[in-house]
DNA sequence: CGCCCTAAACATC
DNA sequence: GATGTTTAGGGCG
């Protein structure tokens, strides 16, 4: 179909791959993914800020539904490993797309997974009219090599933080109050249908069966309670007010999300994916408690350390989606994370696990320690994620000792980037800017980091065309991009 | 040959 | 109709 030539001009001479410059339809979401608090979006908030964001998408907005572009966003979304789909658990919502955390070596999944994958997929939707979803392989990612540019991205991606707008409102912030029992909705889970790829014994790459675990896991949602006022902030875990405002995501927020194993038969625990989850899936046999820590450094940084803060906080309230009822993994993961000890810091405390291998016990003990104090995990959990980012190994080797440094603005991002920390949210710190500059900076800073992603990105070469790229002002008054329609978030 | 873009057929919901 | 997944084909370095 490719029709000769780029449909749109990329530019004259000029070194623009595509119209919009130099990044690929990968690149782009990406950062949109990256830099949107929850460090996931949906189908459309993707499409949204791409016609926010990027000069070249602006006036196609508004063309609905299947516009060329949103084909390929959709498309690149569902070829690339690096985007995972995670259901969505409101309702009706579309899924959640976010980042593989691992990166992937093999960017588009080569033959061997690929058959694979087609394979359970035929399985399931003829065999069983129970099961459904089709699980989502993680494989890695391999943040960046895609824009040449000399600097890699990855650095940038990182950096930046999304701006926190929305904490505000963000998200669970606002929730929690509601009411310590549970209501949450109770999705169904979805279906399990863990024992039935358990048996292909086709060894998936590890990863691959991590993600759909994940996929799975979805169902099981746990009610974050806010809990007292730990060590976290100071003064209330207060919720925002922001009521108006717009949930970044779908309303529901207290309650997070699930983890995934990671196991660890290795004794590194540097090394993520290990490689028993699949045993731990697969098997019957006894579950390890490293479960809960597995998820907690390996796939997400953030997300798992809440979770677990807050079962290990307070029991009850949690309650596992019955999604998962035929396979253990669900339940065990419960346990053994209510185990964990409370105590802060880094403590070795989990006497849990009895047999596994413990390594990354700590890791993730770590974690949870972290957390529970209140300490933000930036440094480490940051430095970490970079590194993956960057495809770098770093981190393992010396999580042990430095928590310390918090960093507030920090903390809200690396707690977690699915809403979890409603807790964390803090009050005062970061809200109170919001309002004036909000708009100021949200575009600002929406574009600012566009602006300089792209940049940084095509450092090959060092043209600099700016005509299409933002207009100039971006930072002055200049509502650069048509006039200041562009805040809104969330329409939906 | 691998990466990327575009189009389009399907399948689901 | 929106969302996802795949297959197919052309351009490029
Ligand atoms: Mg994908």
């Amino acid at each position: 179909a490719g029709v000769g030539a780029v449909g749109a001009t990329p530019r004259k001479g000029s070194s623009r791959r595509n119209a919009w410059g130099n990044q690929s339809y990968a690149d782009l979401i990406s950062q949109a993914i990256e830099n949107s608090p929850e460090k996931r979006l949906t189908l459309a908030q993707i499409y949204e800020w791409m016609v926010k964001t990027v000069p070249y998408f602006r006036d196609k907005g508004d063309t609905n539904s299947s516009a060329g572009w949103k084909n390929s966003i959709r498309h690149n979304l569902s070829l690339h490993n690096k985007f995972l789909r995670v259901h969505n658990e409101s309702t009706g919502k579309s899924s959640w797309w976010m980042l593989n955390p691992e990166g992937g070596k093999t960017g588009t999944m080569d033959n061997s997974s690929k058959l694979l994958k087609s394979r359970m997929r035929a399985k399931q939707t003829k065999n069983s009219p129970n099961s459904s979803q089709q699980f989502p392989k993680w494989g890695v990612n391999s943040s960046s090599p895609s824009s040449r540019g000399s600097l890699e991205e990855a650095d940038m991606w990182t950096s930046f933080r999304p701006r926190t707008s929305s904490n505000a409102s963000t998200v669970s912030g606002r929730l929690s109050p509601i009411g310590p029992g549970q209501e949450d909705e109770d999705n169904l889970g979805e279906e399990s249908l863990l024992g039935r790829y358990a048996a292909g014994s086709l060894a998936p790459t590890l990863t691959e069966t991590l993600m759909e675990e994940l996929d799975l896991i979805d169902g099981l949602t746990l009610t974050l309670p806010c809990p007292p006022p730990p060590p976290c902030c100071p003064g209330a875990p207060a919720s925002p007010p922001s009521p108006g405002t717009r949930p970044p995501c779908p309303s529901v927020a207290p309650r997070t999300r699930r983890r995934s194993a990671t196991p660890s038969s290795t004794p590194h625990y540097n090394s993520h994916v290990p490689s028993s989850l699949e045993a731990l899936l697969t098997s019957d046999s006894p579950p390890p408690s490293d479960v809960l820590m597995t998820q907690v450094d390996p796939l997400m940084p953030g997300p798992g350390g809440v979770a677990l803060m807050a079962l290990g906080s307070k029991p009850s309230p949690l309650l596992v989606g019955k999604g998962l009822e035929p396979n253990k993994v669900a339940p065990m993961a419960l346990q053994a994370q209510m185990h964990p000890p409370p105590p802060p810091a880094a403590a070795p405390a989990a006497p849990v696990a009895p047999a596994a291998p413990r390594q990354q016990q700590h890791l993730s003990q770590m974690g949870l320690g972290m957390i529970l104090s209140g300490l933000s995990p930036d440094p480490s959990q940051l430095s970490a994620l970079k590194a993956q980012h960057a495809g770098l190994p770093a981190v393992g080797s010396h999580h042990g000792g430095p928590l310390a440094s918090a960093n507030p603005s920090l903390l809200l991002q690396a707690s977690g980037p699915f809403g979890a920390p409603s807790c964390f949210q803090g009050p005062a710190e970061r809200l109170p800017t919001d309002l004036d500059i909000d708009m100021f900076t949200e575009n600002l800073d929406c574009d600012v980091d566009y602006i300089i992603n792209s940049d940084l990105m095509d450092g090959d070469g060092i043209d600099f065309n700016f005509d299409p790229v933002m207009p100039g002002a971006q930072g002055y008054a200049g509502p650069a991009t048509t006039q200041g329609s562009t805040h809104s978030w969330v329409p939906s």
